[in-house]
DNA sequence: TAATTTTGCGCAATCGTTTGCACGATGGTT
DNA sequence: AACCATCGTGCAAACGATTGCGCAAAATTA
């Protein structure tokens, strides 16, 4: 029927009124009178009008769009962040424009630039694997547009980010096995160049440490993540001249084939700790008996308050410093429930 | 530094030329010469010049922007259909707008609300399992903006839908069943009321009618996809008088449940065949030998390629036969490539 | 009744960009 | 020398809604 959608000149025509009027009686201002708003409000239900949201945030230079670029949604870490980022955005009046790197460095400039035409209010990111180069976050400071790292920070200076500190929750980790009498403890970490790796050593040493314990650098070795690789990895450990009797495992796959590789060779007694990433992990029948957690969907929330305060503070006046906010979320063991 | 974006106009000031002079110049129409396109383009990038993108979206009436509402990301079918969606929208310019109902229909309806008010150029949905009513949508057609449903869509007429057709699949995974010697084929359904339920049991008996082999009604079986209600039906199986030698399963959950259920029995020589929903299921020990695909991906990308076709297409003149897509993406056996 | 306040509404500018039209200045063709 | 394209540019309207200001009529007060 309708075909152009109804527009605040065709009300004010037919009811021979300004649009001006229409305007203050839709949006209920004090100076008009009732029975105007009366009419006005029925003509336009019964047009169906719906005001013109681009006519608007043209207007008000504002989109209330918020745009959030990670590396892949299949991963569960990334979609239960974007739920509490989503979260927070509806909460607070923003819709969220959505884009996957897919862990492709080339792939995330173009979706900056994507995202910088549409111009969003505001941007959450968590950088691809292969992301080396930072220059194309640049435009949005130019822009006076604020970008919030989530996770996947890069390592430079003077950005908004929050991320989750693993060595805490590595702490914990490392701790609760030696509390359950193991003196032996195995690490498989991730490549030397994470930020990540670096932090569940640190946690691992911590946790030595505190407990008087001599650390033992051979029993932190590094892999690639990958199954052959860990196998490897896992050869390496049990021909150890103290073969560990508990391992944290970089991840949950990781875990995974571990626990598999020990299985084929009929080897049992082994406590596996690990990083929560799947879900599909409670559904298993050999699992790491404890996992480090990093609230994902905690750590979405609290990037997207982070942002969304940042889109609405004043203008930072008089050039004065800037603060960049730079949240860590800890991490914490969570002990599986023994079935 | 600069506080507000640069504009034309100010462009136009300094150059001392008319605003239509640096808008063409910048958009390289002809009739704007040489040495004038120079000069701009060389003051617009020395000042960062950006289009805003608001006011064009506002002069031509489009955003450019594709709505999305699905029940959950965490679900490996959803956020893989979401890349092919994301694929197929930036092929086309066209960004994504996102949100998820977590399968609450309060929330979509709110969603829906919200996608309208940012004014979409279209929407894509994929139905809440809680969803019972549908005129939320209505809203829409009435907008002139359009809607394409998919996996799950509403049991409507005259609606736009991309949808997988999981009885050629059933068929094939139970014919395969059938060539691999199995006589006895038990089936784990979903309730009675789904239309995917519907789907897989004619899948089955199609393939057991054209085998010439009488169908007993009593080797399907309905559940709930818990796990309990998975080993309920799994004990009336396996007390069946004609035990099962394989099984069909709703989905991986099920098949997982089922398999653990089997092994904690000790009984081996089950073979399952299951619906590919976990990536994870690559990764465990005892897995169904086959799966039915029904390739997300390839649905999302119809889907969104569908619905830009209709944002794009010219208006229905004459308020002529609107042509309804219905979509069936055929499901198709996958066998396991066997370790 | 005159002066003053209140009430209700319209005028017009504004946001940044695109685009049809007109107009002057060239240059080339008869 | 008169004519016609062609080229380069500017003017102004348009997109839909908001909002400060002004002005008239009605209501209140003196």
């Amino acid at each position: 029927m309708s075909d152009k959608p109804t527009t605040i000149k065709e009300i004010a025509k037919i009811l021979k009124i300004s649009v001006s009027t229409v305007s203050r009686a839709l949006n209920d201002h004090s100076s008009i009178g009732l029975t105007t708003k009366m009419r006005v409000k029925k003509l336009a239900s019964e047009l169906n009008y719906e005001p013109n949201q681009k006519a608007i945030q043209f207007l008000h230079g504002k989109s209330l769009i918020i745009g959030v670029i990670l590396p892949e949604l299949s991963e569960s870490f990334f979609s239960t962040a974007i739920s509490g980022i989503e979260d927070i955005a509806y909460k607070r009046n923003y819709t969220v424009l959505l884009a996957q790197s897919h862990d492709d460095a080339e792939r995330e400039k173009l979706l900056v630039e994507k995202m910088k035409t549409q111009r969003v209010d505001g941007l959450l990111v968590s950088v691809s694997k292969t992301t080396s180069t930072y220059e194309h976050f640049e435009i949005f400071k130019k822009l006076n547009i604020p970008v919030v790292f989530f996770d996947r920070i890069p390592p430079i200076k003077d950005i908004h980010y929050v991320a989750s500190n693993l060595e805490t929750g590595t702490y914990e980790a490392v701790n609760f096995l030696l509390k359950k009498g193991h003196r032996t403890i195995g690490m498989i970490n991730g490549p030397n160049t994470l930020v990540a790796s670096h932090e569940r050593k640190e946690g691992y040493i911590k946790a030595m440490m505190s407990n008087r314990l001599k650390f033992d650098p051979s029993l932190i070795v590094s892999c690639d993540l990958s199954e052959a690789g860990t196998i490897e990895v896992m050869d390496t450990m049990l021909n150890h001249r103290r073969k560990p009797t508990a391992i944290v495992t970089f991840n949950d796959y990781v875990a995974l084939f571990a626990i598999r590789y020990t299985r084929s060779l009929d080897l049992k007694g082994i406590d596996f700790v690990s990083y929560a990433n799947l879900p599909i992990i409670n559904y298993m029948d050999y699992t790491p008996i404890a996992s480090v957690e990093q609230f994902p969907y905690k750590q979405g929330k609290k990037a997207a308050d982070i942002l969304i305060d940042l889109i609405n503070k004043p203008k930072n006046e008089s050039g004065a410093e800037q603060a960049y906010f730079n949240i860590v979320v800890e991490s914490e063991l969570v002990i599986s429930h023994s079935k």
